[in-house]
DNA sequence: CCCTTGCTAGTCAAACTTGATTACCAGTCG
DNA sequence: CGACTGGTAATCAAGTTTGACTAGCAAGGG
């Protein structure tokens, strides 16, 4: 799985109907441009591919207040949003070790209700203990490790990731069971999304005018 | 960086020359398709646009013994194994967390000499600490960590992966100091490719009759 | 007034990846 | 012997990703 639907679908939806850029300015806003593949070219085509295939509502319109070619608006169907918490729920719980899915399945946890949050999460530590386990057995040849020379070095460093991996998802399980952080349906949720007009008060410095320069 | 071309020259340079088939081969020997992009289709695009940009040297013959259409020999150029040990050296030092990359560096790393390894590595450590520094420095705003909400948990998971794997290389530095392994320039190297006609002892079971059936 | 700078918004070609499909030959089973 | 299975070797179309490029408008400077 790539991580830019779930991006983009998670970024379109906590606007309500967003065009191209916005969701692009929320991306860069989360730094997703630094640890996954959201670059403009791929959130553009994700939009235009999620509405051909209908999780995305497309309103061909608004000739663009403010300078720049018309643009379009995208709201998000049913149907998108069932694919949005397929997808989140599948990041949560399989182990396919990307740090963009992860990062961003972290990002939208909280759209989840907090008992499904540590549900999923717990399945995913069991996933991890069982890639471990078949990661141990299947990849040791029978006359011993001494037979991997270098190369056991790798599933060494698989193991090490894993461990690392399943640790830290314990102390979130952790963490989520003893109240932290506002999950759906507790109130006031938390807002990662600019609001149109703010500033981005993060940004790597640059904006992006005309993207090359 | 992908791991693709890293794969596929080094195979390339094991078997001194090589057809398309007979690296596919080697790369699922290794298990590669299971934790790489090395599918079939990548392997031969890979072949040809590196035989296009002259890192290899394609050999147009072979009416191929053993039945199928007939195919291609590969030899890498000189152009080919410095772009080969750049790549090498770059996954090596690099911390851009791609489990596939690093992968095929562990299992790449002892065709350089002993001591190129270990600065390699330790300049490694040292990126992690810089990337760990900026993370923390860069990502925490002004009025304190609680601002990030559930937020803060990704970069809880970086920072804990990174730890995780900067203890990881320190504790492969230790082994490949106290002399583990047989790196470059040290006699019989260890073997990772399938002599021609010599049969698989891993393998996932299958073998590709097909691809798909 | 016109020209440069800079931001808004998006397109495009080229490269890469994926999964299915093709073509050829050898053995073998009835 | 003829049909089928299975391995060898590669191609292809469709989809994705990338990085560079385009174009509109606004503000300000000279």
């Amino acid at each position: 799985m790539s991580a830019i639907r779930l991006l983009v679908l998670g970024a379109v939806r906590q606007h309500g109907r967003a065009h191209g850029y916005q969701v692009r300015n929320d991306l860069e806003y989360w730094g997703a441009h630094e640890w996954s593949n959201a670059k403009p070219g791929s959130i553009y085509h994700a939009l235009k591919q999620m509405a051909k295939q209908g999780l995305l509502h497309a309103h061909e319109i608004a000739p663009s207040t403010a300078g720049g070619p018309p643009r379009t608006e995208y709201e998000i169907t049913d149907w998108g949003t069932d694919e949005y918490l397929r997808l989140l729920r599948e990041a949560l719980t399989s182990y396919d070790q990307k740090m963009d899915v992860k990062s961003a399945a972290i990002g939208f946890i909280v759209d989840l209700p907090r008992a499904e949050a540590v549900t999923l999460l717990k399945e995913r530590t069991r996933r991890i203990g069982e890639w471990r386990a078949s990661v141990t057995e299947h990849y040791v040849p029978e006359d011993g490790p001494e037979q991997l020379g270098h190369i056991g070095e790798i599933m060494n460093l698989w193991i090490h990731t894993a461990d690392a991996e399943a640790e830290w998802t314990q102390g979130l399980i952790a963490r989520i069971e003893g109240g932290a952080y506002t999950f759906a349906g507790e109130g006031e949720p938390f807002v990662g999304v600019l609001v149109e007009g703010e500033e981005n008060p993060y940004a790597t410095g640059e904006k992006h005018p005309g993207d090359a320069r």
